[in-house]
DNA sequence: AAACGTTCATTCGGATCCGAACGATGGAAC
DNA sequence: GTTCCATCGTTCGGATCCGAATGAACGTTT
């Protein structure tokens, strides 16, 4: 999705494995391209920022939520980072065991489970956070301040409309 | 990261730990909505058009790109689908057990290895891509075509920003 | 032709990732 | 108080996902 054809290149190639028939390329474009440009940010910020600590994408989103929130249930928490509660329940065990975050079952309901930080936690996020946001000036460097707040808008308005 | 909090609670709350200090939270806002938007539509598509084949995503973004572009070498299409080569072996792996693509070994260089489709993985396409394109278009749908081709575009200055 | 560094795809180890099934807890109905 | 159902986090199975290491094949240099 990273490659070297041009956006004409692939709608040529699809047109002759279909006709022209009932295919949107302006949907299939603008999607596509949050997908690659998804995967490409990704890609950077665990090469950059997150490659010192070892840490994935979506275990820094986890520290995030729960450095942002705390303390904060679990439910809530794997809505809020946008992964199932079963990828959080692994990603969890990993941030646990690195002595980042702790796992307390709470007291008026046995069944939830609450989420808190640790000081080691907390210092860590205080040096990553503001090194993933330097990160993220850089690929929005090209973006003006008003082309970035219309990209967020645009993203809004998608995601507004996934059922 | 698709939880109930707004950017404006968000955003306190971030200030609330760190101060306003060097962070810029209009590119915080459109990189993370990339992220969200990505996330929820991958979802989507899983649930909806490739549920039925029980396909993941990438392992549709493979087979899409092979059927685009084959014969196609291996190198070329872990890159044009955006995923290291070393996954790209796995997915491999299960499109040419369920017979959907073919791996052949080059003739001319041994260590190539030549990606081709099967008469059942094009007979799937066929079906599987306007499914696709349906889906592309309902999560689009509250775009204008000016808008779709404004977030395309945007979507790629970012991209060519990651460096 | 032997030695060299390079370029392939694959393997390996470890971390995600999800849907479905599971056990435990809670709460409401009777 | 027991039955029933909803909800919680975890476990399980299977598919990704990647960096690093591996081994085969290549091209070039001696």
């Amino acid at each position: 999705m990273t490659g070297p054809h041009t956006v004409a290149e692939t709608e040529r190639a699809v047109k002759s494995r279909l006709g022209a028939l009932h295919i949107d390329f302006d949907s299939m474009a603008a999607v596509s391209n949050i997908f690659r440009a998804a995967n490409s940010i990704r890609n950077h910020f665990e090469r950059t920022a997150l490659a010192p600590q070892n840490l994935t994408w979506t275990a820094f989103v986890v520290l995030w939520v729960v450095w942002i929130w705390e303390p904060i249930e679990t439910r809530d928490l794997a809505l809020e980072a946008g992964i199932s509660k079963a990828t959080l329940t692994g990603v969890l065990n990993t941030l646990e065991g690195r002595g980042w975050v702790l796992r307390e079952r709470a007291e008026q309901d046995r069944r939830l489970m609450n989420v808190t930080m640790t000081t080691s936690g907390r210092r860590l996020m205080r040096k990553l956070f503001p090194a993933l946001n330097t990160q993220e000036r850089v690929v929005a460097a090209n973006l003006s301040s008003a082309e970035k707040k219309s990209l967020a808008s645009l993203l809004r308005t998608v995601m507004s409309s996934v059922p």
